[in-house]
DNA sequence: CCAAAGACGTTATGTTATAACATCTAATGC
DNA sequence: GCATTAGATGTTATAACATAACGTCTTTGG
C-alpha cells in the first residue's frame, strides 16, 4: 500500500491528460507539474508556494511560469481558485463541470469540494429575480472540518 | 431633488454611527470618510483607490489608513469584501446581519447584494452534511445586471 | 522549407496587503 | 487634576500576489 497516493496520481494525471486532448490542448510539463502538486496537497496552494516546488527541479522558474499553469488548469476545469485565500486546488471530478461549493477548514485548511445542483439553481433563481443572468459563481465556505470540530489534534497546521 | 443622494448620504452615515455606538465602537472620521466613499461609489472600490480619495484631503494618509478602516467596516458588518475583484462594498442592511449573496456586473460593475436565509440554509445543510461547521461564507455570483443584459449602453465603464 | 500558433524564458513592474514601531487621544480610576 | 491604559492613528518599510512585455523555441500544417 505505499505507492496508493502515487497509483492514484498516475491514475489522475493521465485523466487530466485525456480530457485536456479532448479538449484540443495539451498537458505539458509544467502544467502537469503543477497539478500533480496539488493533488497531492493536503489543503490549498499558494502560487509562490507551487513556484518554490518547482523551482527545486527548474531553478530558473518564475512566477509567469507558474501563474501561467495555473490559468490553464483553471480555465481547463482541472483547477480552480479559491478567492478567499489566494489559493488553489486540484478540482475533484473535472470531467463533470459543475459549481463547486468550497468548505475550506480554518484549522487544517483541508478543502472539500462538494457539487450541489439545487443549490446552483436556487442561486441563478435568485439573480433571475433581479433581472441578473449568471456567468460565473464562487461559494466558499469557511469553518471546521468535522475532525478538527471534534478535537482532533493531527491536523493542526 | 438635487440633494436627494446627500441626504441619504448623511442619513446612512448615520445610522452607521448608531450601529457602531451599539456595539460599543467608534465610527471615526476616517473610517466615516471611507464608508461614504462605499456608499457613494456605484459599484466596488479597491483599496488604493479610496485611498487616493481620501489623499485628496488627507495627503499623508498611507495604504494603512484605508486598510485599518476597511478592516473595521467589515468587521463591524458596515462593508463586504468581494473576494474575487479585490474590492469592496457597503453592506446594504448592517443592522440586519445576513448572508449577502453578491451580484456582480462584469460590464458596468454594479453590485447588488441579495439577501437568501433559504439558501444559506441549505448550504448550511449541504456542510453539516460533511461533518462541516460554517462559521462565514461568501457567495459571489458574476454575469450580466438586467440594464447591461437588455443592451444598455450608458452602464459601460 | 516556411509560416503561424502555442508554449516557454526572462526581466521588470504593477497591485494588494501587512509588519513594526512611534505617537497621539480619549476614557477610566484615583 | 493626573496617571494609567486601551484604542486609534502616523509613518516607514516590506511582504505577498499577479501581470506586462518581449524574445525564443518548438510544433504543426501547407
Ligand atoms: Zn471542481
Ligand atoms: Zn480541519
Ligand atoms: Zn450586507
Ligand atoms: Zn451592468
Amino acid at each position: 500500500m505505499k505507492h496508493a497516493h502515487t497509483h492514484d496520481l498516475e491514475h489522475d494525471l493521465l485523466a487530466a491528460a485525456q480530457w485536456c486532448a479532448k479538449r484540443g490542448e495539451k498537458l505539458t510539463d509544467q502544467r502537469r507539474e503543477v497539478l500533480a502538486l496539488l493533488l497531492s496537497a493536503q489543503g490549498s496552494m499558494k502560487a509562490y508556494d507551487l513556484l518554490a516546488e518547482i523551482q527545486k527541479q527548474r531553478p530558473t522558474a518564475a512566477p509567469p511560469t507558474v501563474y501561467r499553469a495555473l490559468d490553464f488548469l483553471v480555465t481547463a476545469g482541472l483547477a480552480h481558485k479559491l478567492e478567499s485565500k489566494n489559493a488553489f486546488v486540484a478540482c475533484c471530478d473535472f470531467e463533470h463541470p459543475h459549481h463547486g461549493l468550497m468548505l475550506i477548514c480554518d484549522r487544517c485548511h483541508k478543502v472539500t469540494e462538494l457539487s450541489d445542483e439545487r443549490l446552483a439553481a436556487r442561486l441563478a433563481e435568485d439573480a433571475a429575480g433581479h433581472g441578473f443572468s449568471v456567468a460565473a459563481q464562487d461559494i466558499e465556505v469557511r469553518g471546521l472540518c468535522r475532525n478538527c470540530r471534534d478535537g482532533d489534534t493531527k491536523g493542526a497546521a
